[in-house]
DNA sequence: CATGAATGAGTTTTCATTCAT
DNA sequence: AATGAATGAAAACTCATTCAT
């Protein structure tokens, strides 16, 4: 591995863990097993080394869930991808799947607002299916809130040791629980 | 208001707009209009403020939904007041339920462990209800997942302004919508 | 016991235990069960506080060590006294013993240096000893050293728990140390 | 000379100087030429540059009595070296030596309980000669106050201005002083 | 007299970032 | 490219002293 590659892990690894605020650049060079002078080399500063991280694996993430619901046709075949997804990513890197999509990270928010993320993404597809009557006509913030929240909240709970992984085994479930909340009567 | 409640209303805004670590003694004190010196007259150390808040705020919170649970029998019932004591107390103040609900503490992370909380209180809700056969018999940590995402994300959505408050007008749909997804076949 | 009174004991015993910069002003007024600000209706400052210590202490100090000599006429029989006042002084309050004469006050040198000390003192006894040929003629400032630490060197083992006190049993047998280093041939 | 060991001459001349706790962390950057940041580069806190400057020197003094002391058979001419080594090392660096043998540190006070001290090595001196009948049966602790007492005392004179240096020039006249009062009759 | 909340200057310590090598 | 010593600005925290009551 680089080192370029080992300081991304090791703070990718330490933001989650600790937070980005709390991880000291000498933690992720004692974990990169670099120096913290070498950091800079590859990084302008911590903050960026955040945001590529950030961006780095959010892009392709978006790219999977894109090319996932472009197959398919029917909503509630949209939706079980969506969670294969989020729950195959969560499973292969936990990691990852936290930085990207559990923690609050008030440095980032600057650059969500108005870029393309998860929620966007799925709004756009609530949005759709409502206009197609594929799902409830409800208002499509709170349907977006019922599918995302269903989605996260047990990757939380494995995070906290709450809930036994792998989550792949719970997707059929989940699916099938968000398609009762949404479908249409 | 006394120095006291002043810091901890200043810390509180600031913890919820910052986070924790990216907010200084010295944004404390001047929010507060006091000294930063006065703040270790208070308490014994930042550390010590942010756990004061969580557990002041979360024990009336708790309190609040066991109240209102115990005057209901049915679980649909006590879904409805539990969504209702969420919403009230975010409309009525965001800071303190963002404060409670919404961040990420790694900081409270070892106390939430042992505590109650409202992810344990929603739990064992569950867990009698699917004992009672008053919901579907899912995995309880997936049906409080539900729940509770179902909860919470539109609460993210007004803070990121994605959403228009007050929660409570979505009160009624975020319960049918829960419902729909637990209710029994 | 008045509240200046407790201050002072308070203050004194922690300046001892601690040192005096270790010692906080709200030490002193836990141990003297009264409030900090207190202590300023009798004292202008905490140095103040410590220098009223020191010399309230020292010059009863060294007027028994004058009564005690001016009553004997030979530099053995002298010894022998001020040894004993030593000694009483120290099994009687080791606190204020300590203070005035084990502890190294960066703080009260400012003072010493023109005052009246013990090491003044016995350095006047041992120049009048030296011109009356009661003892051998060494350097003066050396036959101080030899009686002073001789006499304080053992204090300091009992207050660390080397030597068992009283002191006082030991008096004869330090007197006779002494006076063979001295004595003339 | 390296920026640890500037650091490290600076702190000690300051903490003989003004104290330990007198003595702040800016001043020693300052007669350090080097930042504040830096002290902490190279020590863990303030006191454990303390520490190490005490043992740093402690162990290679403790080393040089035990092979003087071991060089001689007979208790007069251990006495003899031991006085050289003190004053030796007195006149070469008195800010060492003040370190080590002359200040109070309540702060070192518990890692120099168990440790061998100067102390220790001259009482267990003491004891074997008493053993061996080379010096009166005095009780071990009051001959070691006698000799140390006797030794450092005129040091601290020195420090005070009340005795002119070098004190290797007191040396034959000390060892003298110390063996009339510890001889066999 | 007495209190204890409040102050503010100062202390130790941290840490992202730079720089000489 | 890489190191790690060094910096300096800012952080958390302390504490003698003051002041309103």
């Amino acid at each position: 591995m680089s080192k370029k590659a080992a300081i991304q892990r090791a703070a990718l690894e330490l933001f989650v863990e600790q937070g980005i605020d709390a991880t000291t650049t000498k933690q992720i060079a004692a974990r990169a097993n670099t120096s913290e002078g070498n950091i800079y080399r590859h990084f302008s500063s911590k903050d960026a080394l955040a945001e590529t991280l950030f961006f780095d694996h959010l892009l392709p993430f978006l790219e999977a869930l894109d090319v996932a619901v472009s197959s398919r046709e029917h909503m509630r075949d949209r939706l079980a991808e969506v969670v294969r997804i989020f729950y195959r990513t969560f499973d292969e890197d936990r990691v990852t799947f936290s930085y990207l999509l559990l923690s609050q990270h008030q440095h980032l928010a600057k650059f969500t607002e108005s870029a393309e993320t998860p929620v966007t993404f799925i709004h756009r597809l609530v949005q759709h299916a409502v206009a197609g009557g594929e799902i409830r006509p409800l208002e499509p913030m709170i349907a977006t809130g019922t599918i995302l929240g269903t989605i996260l909240q047990p990757a939380t709970f494995v995070v906290y040791g709450r809930l036994d992984p792998p989550l792949i085994d719970y997707a059929e479930t989940v699916v099938d629980t968000i398609w009762r909340a949404l479908a249409p009567d």
